[in-house]
RNA sequence: GGGCGAUUAGCUCAGUUGGUUCAGAGCACUUGGUUUACACCCAAGGGGUCGGGGGUUCGAAUCCCUCAUCGCCCA
């Protein structure tokens, strides 16, 4: 059968995919099994693949793919939130442009079935991309945030809070986002610094011709101003203290006021407030009873209360007061400023300061439990130094804004009727509640269900239980759950993170998860972090096209240690792929021993002694790997298996191996080979999925036994056999190809190696199989032992350890250029000599420094000596012929 | 303003408990190469005062102080 010299990811992705999901390998039920539980952070519905899912999602797959390779019962449930605002405002747009239609057209109830429609017919592309690059989720269990189940929960959390106390409806001064027309919590407001102006208006002093002159980047808002603060003992305004301004154009006249707050130096020391507009002034209105004048509409517009300008948006309102103030001489000046701006992290829109009656979560009891939790470890950070910020928020947490003004989403369970608020699972109960609080013979009707939906991190707060519909009691929970690592990007640890480990025990009296693993965030070249509205995100699938699921998986994965920034850049996914064809070939290779493998021949010394070697190693290997995934480092494990596969395995296994000029190999040679190459598909499967399970089933007939499913292979018990031989033996190959490649001798013409003999090298030459594989790896004619250095000049000599060799070349030889070279090996030694000198004359070193250590410089000093003593030997040499 | 972190080869980054000739990997670069697994390849090579300064120590890329530059989070 004829192998194609290319690996072609399409096919073979597909076949597998569908394979493994035919056979149920994805899919978990409680048994007797350990459990390892992952719960994905749910994407949202609107979303496509972007770099940061592939980083995320890959990496719980390679965790859960291990985890099943190792007998736990594997569960990976998957899923997607709702995202309340930005899929309202998708929909929206899609009815505009769609089938010309508003919300206001349409009306709540068949807002929300248009809504549906929606997200049946997008929501779920995201999680098919996902399939695409080898996720191992259990599909069946798929949950959306707004699903019923979830909804359930959701809304028995909620009542559950209120009757413990935990829950209050109160007047704050709240972000507005005026674009979504909802409000925000803190964490969805992004703030940067912006370029604006500080006009200077001048309002008038109340029966006099004097002005005082107030600083502000917001214009708009002057009238609004319900008065003009100053601080107590800025002598520029004591005269004023109790006097009265007048607001320009509305003409109202407002109080001058003396408050500590004021910051003397900012601006002109003079600061006008404006109560409905800014969180500091309404501090103030509220402790000197100022007037709340709103000038400002719901969608960002000026308001009646405004009288002027009413109607115009916020950036035409001030751009028409500025025109308005110059033409009154009232604007004095004008200067370029920098400050920080707060937008919506969804709409991008100014977030507006805004008075209004929300739902919040008081914090102060739930975070508690939380904060002890990730402190004590309990809940462990990967890498630990997220504990920091955590501690951090958690310390200066605030209250929780819940509601928002929106259709999509779990809309609020709470009743009203006249002054009273009835909160219940449904509204029957809440009428029961209201017929007993009231004593009135109450209708449904009569009751008005709070418009407001839920902040969509009030659904996902839930998630690691609800997905397993765990405010109930049931096996499914108690087997799941606490899951096992949760895997997310840093820059969610409080919308998401903290309030799941609140959520948790609040509700199941226990962590959400054993450990949290914060991957960094994926950049591109310029560190720009990526995004969709940048456009500079790849696209997942057509990346996946180019270089396969697990040449993405592997270029994803391969600069990405936990915590920092990962640069994302193309050339790792090309070097992800050139790894799946390097395996892809030495899979050729193998299977073209296949037909000539005799079956009984023992295997020849020198191939026992390669195979001893790279199972010593491959033990060692296993090892270093097991130690690296308990610390969740990923892409060293990656890495350590891309060169043991291409450089030990490939460069030199295959090459010792290698049957020679056209003989057959042996049958065990054969079989070993292809054991090992399995069990490095093996160890490597939960990277690279695919090919893995491709190359299994081609080295071997393996009767229905899949890759994915098979045991993670274990060291084996016996003691890690010794690998130094090889080493020194791949050493000394080195040295001659080198020695080649230097004086531009032919590769694979046989050269004469003499060796001055000693002990060891006697014991050297008796190694099994040594010398053939150092005539076959490095070309070399004969191997002879000597007792002194040969006379004439056709020798070249290098050195290995503190061993010397001699090799003949048919070749004039530059002695002046040997001689440089051995002189410059010689001031480096004797330097070194001397640094391990001092070192060892050094009595406190001596003294203090642990015995091994300094038996080490020992050796290293009596190495170093020795090389000295041969370096000034071949000098001699040189110098006599 | 408060906090966290970074600075190591041209680029991206490892370097775990201070201790071998420990200064490393990948990519990029240079030289040579078609020996039928692979040019998506093979062989070999060059390249860094570990941001600056100071300190602790027998010993510092690693611990401490300080300065510089940069990034992020929170207000």
């Amino acid at each position: 059968m004829e192998i194609s010299s290319r690996y072609t990811p399409d096919t073979v992705e597909e076949k597998w995919y569908a394979h493994w999901q035919s056979k149920g390998y994805f899919k978990s039920s409680p048994d007797d099994r350990e459990p390892y539980t992952i719960v994905i952070p749910p994407p949202n519905v609107t979303g496509v693949l972007h770099m940061g899912h592939m980083l995320n999602n890959t990496i719980q797959d390679v965790l859960i793919r291990k985890a099943r390779m190792d007998g736990k019962n594997a569960c990976w449930v998957p899923g997607t939130d709702h995202a309340s605002i930005a899929t309202e405002a998708k929909v929206v747009r899609w009815l505009r442009e769609e089938k010309n239609l508003s919300k206001a057209d349409l009306g709540r109830e068949d807002f929300l079935k248009y809504a549906w429609q929606w997200k049946e017919k997008y929501g779920g592309i995201i999680l098919e991309q996902l399939q695409k690059l080898g996720a191992s989720c259990d599909w069946d269990r798929t949950a959306f945030t707004m699903d019923e189940d979830r909804s359930t929960q959701v809304i028995r959390a909620f009542v559950d809070l209120y009757k413990k106390g935990k829950l209050y409806r109160d007047w704050r001064m709240v972000n507005w986002d005026p674009q979504a027309q909802t409000v925000l919590s803190n964490e969805e407001v992004i703030y940067t610094e912006e370029r604006t102006n500080l006009y200077h208006v001048k309002y008038q002093v109340v029966g006099t011709e004097d002005f005082i002159t107030i600083a502000t980047t917001r214009p708009e808002t002057i009238l609004g101003d319900t008065a003009i603060a100053v601080h107590p003992d800025d002598d520029r305004y004591k005269h004023l203290h109790g006097t009265k301004a007048l607001v320009p154009m509305v003409d109202r006249e407002i109080p001058i006021i003396a408050d500590t707050y004021v910051d003397q130096t900012f601006g002109t020391g003079a600061l006008k407030i404006t109560p409905a507009h800014d969180v500091n002034d309404y501090a103030i209105g509220k402790k000197h009873n100022l007037a709340v004048i709103d000038v400002l509409t719901d969608d960002g517009h000026m308001s009646e209360a405004a009288q002027f300008f009413v109607g115009d948006d916020l950036l035409t309102a001030r751009k028409n007061i500025v025109k308005a103030l110059k033409e009154k001489g009232q604007l004095e000046r004008l200067e370029p400023y920098q400050h920080n701006v707060g937008r919506s992290e969804r709409t991008h829109a100014v977030v507006e300061p805004r008075l209004s009656l929300q739902w919040y979560v008081d914090m102060k009891t739930l975070s508690k439990p939380a904060m002890d939790a990730v402190m004590t470890d309990e809940v462990a950070f990967f890498p630990k130094n997220q504990k920091n910020t955590y501690r951090h928020w958690m310390e200066n947490i605030r209250d929780w804004c819940i509601s928002r003004q929106l259709w999509w989403g779990h809309r609020i369970p709470a009743y009203y009727y006249e002054d009273h608020v009835f909160v219940a699972e449904s509204a029957e109960e809440a009428l029961a509640q209201a017929r007993e609080k009231t004593a009135e013979d109450l209708n449904l009707t009569d009751l008005r269900q709070e418009e407001d939906v839920l902040d969509t991190w009030f659904s996902s707060w839930l998630w690691p239980f609800s997905v397993f519909n765990g405010l109930t009691d049931n096996e499914e929970v108690n087997y799941y759950y606490p899951t096992t690592v949760l895997v997310t990007g840093w820059d969610i640890i409080f919308l998401w993170v903290a309030r799941m480990i609140m959520s948790g025990y609040e509700w199941k009296n226990e962590r959400p998860f054993k450990e949290v693993y914060f991957t960094g965030m994926v950049r591109d070249q310029q560190r720009r972090k990526m995004s969709k509205s940048l456009g500079n995100s790849p696209d997942a699938l057509s990346l996946i096209d180019k270089f396969g699921a697990d040449g993405v998986r592997f270029g994803i994965l391969s600069s990405s240690p936990a915590g920092g920034d990962l640069l994302f850049d193309e050339k790792l996914c090309e070097q992800g792929r050139n790894f799946c064809n390097k395996i892809w070939n030495a899979m050729r290779l193998i299977k073209s021993w296949e037909h000539d493998a005799q079956s009984d021949t023992e295997p020849s010394a020198a191939n026992q002694a390669a195979v001893d070697w790279i199972e010593a190693k491959m033990n060692a290997l296993l090892i270093d790997i097991d130690k690296d995934l308990k610390s969740y480092r990923l892409s060293d494990v990656q890495m350590k298996l891309y060169s043991f596969i291409w450089s030990d395995f490939c460069s030199w296994f295959l090459e010792m191996v290698k049957p020679k000029n056209g003989n057959a190999p042996s049958a065990k040679t054969y079989q070993k080979s292809v054991e090992i190459f399995s069990k490095l598909m093996q160890m490597l499967h939960p990277f690279m999925p695919f090919i893995t399970e491709e190359v299994w089933h081609l080295l071997s007939d393996r009767s229905g036994q899949d890759c994915m499913v098979s045991s993670y292979p274990k060291q084996d018990g016996s003691e890690i056999r010794s690998i130094s031989e090889l080493e020194y033996l791949k050493e000394v190959v080195v040295k001659v190809r080198e020695l080649r490649a230097k004086q531009g001798l032919k590769a694979r013409l046989p050269l004469p190696l003499l060796i001055i003999g000693s002990t060891k090298k006697q014991q050297l030459m008796q190694w099994s199989g040594w010398k053939e594989l150092l005539q076959e790896l490095a070309s070399i004619a004969s191997i002879e032992l000597i007792d002194s250095p040969p006379e004439g000049a056709q020798y070249l000599t290098f050195v290995v350890g503190t061993d010397k060799f001699y090799v003949e070349v048919e070749k004039e030889i530059d002695l002046a250029e040997e001689m440089e070279k051995a002189k410059a090996e010689l001031t480096y030694q004797k330097g070194f000599v001397n640094s391990i000198r001092k070192k060892l004359d050094n009595d406190r070193f001596v003294n203090n420094a642990p015995e091994a250590v300094v038996q080490k410089e020992r050796q290293k000093l009596a190495d170093g000596e020795k090389r000295i003593a041969m370096l000034e030997e071949s000098l001699l040499r040189l110098n006599s012929l």
